[in-house]
This record gives structure tokens, sequence and C-alpha cells, in this order.
DNA sequence: TAGCTCTCTAACTCTCAGGC
DNA sequence: GCCTGAGAGTTAGAGAGCTA
């Protein structure tokens, strides 16, 4: 059994698919079928159920990966380590996240350009299970999330505070109105994002307080997709925002009576896990940077 | 049923380490 | 430096399953 076998084991069990693993690790597919083989050989049971041309992790797959991936993102950790101590290079920060909103991609330049030296992998994924999973296994060494996790071997940190607004078109017949009152949206279309269940749970269980059920005519995949829906006119949404409306937003916020909801991001990563200097670093600076953003929006509030 | 796709096997090549 | 064996890779092709 060697790290190979390992490395290409993880990609089929991943893949669940003999030729699409082949091709991620730019391997021809009877290399990688023969080097499986030989790993459930050494193994010495099969890792995978065969059923016609479609193979599946079975039971001891399972339990196989478990092992093998953390054992891998182990090796990892020490090679970072090692290198970190030879000071030969920076090393590189992996994060998983929804959103890959302009601030957060201007956050993440202006780090890479304070340290040039490190590398990121960025994951994106709508599913706040998944990016716990990556989480577990060590795949990433930061989430950002909006749902808190209250879990001991878990770090979470609040970064950003938000107020839930009420998004409309600017041409809306409530577009000139400073404050809404909820029970005005009975009959709205409104339109939700997929990654903000835990807002529209507890938006949907307000309106239901106030008699009605919210008209829901579309659920959004992209945050980008959301925007252009609300400023088109297509409905309206609760929408998190950390402050004052934008001079160029191409939507009206409006504040919602009697609606004491707030919104937090979250960064979070496992307690118990070697990190990079780059991804320590990456730790400092977003923490560090959410405090100095809370401070102006205070400074911006009492003016 | 034909055509396509997928997995597996067989035969071969290439690279590399070890022995002489 | 040459030979040899092991291991990892390739291509070609067989066989089975899926789909229009």
């Amino acid at each position: 059994m060697d790290l190979l076998q390992l490395k290409y084991f993880q990609t089929v069990a991943k893949l669940e698919h003999m030729t699409k693993a082949a091709h991620a690790l730019q391997i021809a597919q009877p290399a990688l079928s023969v080097t499986i083989a030989r790993l459930e050989e050494d193994v010495g049971v099969p890792l995978f159920n065969r059923t016609g041309r479609n193979i599946v992790l079975n039971e001891y797959g399972k339990a196989f990966l478990e092992r093998v991936t953390r054992a891998l993102n182990e090796l990892e950790a020490g090679r970072q380590e090692v290198s970190d101590l030879s000071g030969s290079e920076f090393g590189y920060v992996s994060i998983a996240s929804t959103f890959m909103s302009k601030r957060f991609c201007n956050r993440l330049a202006s780090f890479a350009q304070l340290y040039p030296k490190v590398n990121f992998q960025l994951t994106q994924t709508t599913n706040e299970n998944a990016k716990l999973r990556l989480l577990e296994s060590g795949e990433v060494d930061f989430i950002f999330t909006i749902k808190k996790i209250e879990r001991p071997d878990i770090v979470c940190v609040p970064l950003v505070e938000k107020d839930i607004f009420l998004a409309v078109s600017p041409v809306h017949r409530l577009a000139n109105r400073g404050t809404v009152a909820l029970e005005e949206l009975a009959g709205e279309p409104f339109i939700n994002l997929k990654a903000d269940e835990s807002i529209q749970e507890f938006c949907h269980a307000m309106c239901l307080k106030r008699g009605f059920a919210p008209k829901v005519v579309c659920t959004c995949d992209s945050s980008q997709g959301l925007v252009n829906l609300v400023s088109a006119g297509f409905g309206v949404t609760f929408f998190p925002s950390p402050g004052r409306q934008k001079p160029n937003s191409p939507f009206v916020l409006l504040k919602v009576e009697d609606f004491d909801y707030k919104s937090f991001l979250y960064l979070a990563w496992k307690e118990k896990r070697y990190f990079s200097k780059a991804a320590l670093y990456f730790r400092e600076y977003v923490i560090h940077q959410s405090k100095v953003k809370k401070k102006r929006n205070r400074f911006s509030t009492v003016r």
C-alpha cells in the first residue's frame, strides 16, 4: 500500500466513477482500475460494489475512506509544518464559503497583496452541511458560515452583524417609504435565496404571526440572481445588510417595523488542527478587519 | 437493435533501482 | 556502463449495460 494508491482511491471514492477519476488524476483509466484492484487485494476486501458498469463505495470502502482522508490530511499537515519550520514556503489557505461577494473577494485580494506568497484554495458551496463536512474532514482550514456552530471541537467567531431589511425594486409601490409594516406584505411575491435558510425560516414565522404566509415565487441559487430579480421588480426579498443604503444600489432597502432579527456571518475552524503560517495570518487578518469594520459602522451610525 | 459508454484484461513500453 | 526485474503507465480490444 502506498500514498499513490491512497490518493487514487480517495479520488475514485469521491467521484464513484473510474473514467472521471482517471481524468481528474490525469492518467489512463486502466491504470487506475489496476491500482484500485491492487489496493483492494492488499486490504483484503473489495472497497467498491460493482454492479454492471457502476462502481459504488461499499461499507468497507466508506470506513477505509474515512481513515485514508484522515491519514492524508495528517501527512499534508506534517508537510506543511516541516515546510513552515524550514521557512521554505509560506503555505496556503483553504476556505469554503457560500458567498463570493465583491466585498469578500476584495478582502481576499487585499490579503493576497499583503502576503503575495500565500496560495488560496477556495471552495464555493451553498450547502451549510457540506461546508461543515469539509471542515470536519480537514479538507479546508476555514469556513464562512451564517449558521452558528456550537461544538466543543469547532471555534466559531462572528465577523459581521447584519439587520434584515426588505429589498424592493426602485419602482415598487413601497420604494419611497422609509419603513414598512409586515402586514403590508401579504400577497407580495417573494424571492428567496437558497443559502439563507435561517433568515427565511425566521421571516416565514414572523409573517405567519401577522396572519399570512409569504408567497414565494422563486428561489435563487446565487445572490447576484436575487439582486437582479428584485431590482427588475420580479418580487421582493428579506435582505441582510450591515448598514445604510448604498448610493448605487440596484434596489431600495426598507426598514421593517418590529423586526428585531440579526443575521451574522461567522468564521469557523477546527480547534485541534495544524495551521500553516498563511492560515494563521489569514485568520488574524479577517478577524482584525471585521473589528475595524464594526468600529467604522458604529462611527457612521453616530454621525 | 445499434451505437455509445464504461470497466476490465492483455500486451506492451518506459523508467528506475539494484546488482554485477 | 550494462543487464535485469519491478512497477506504473499506455493502447487496443472485449464484454456488459444503458438509451434512443
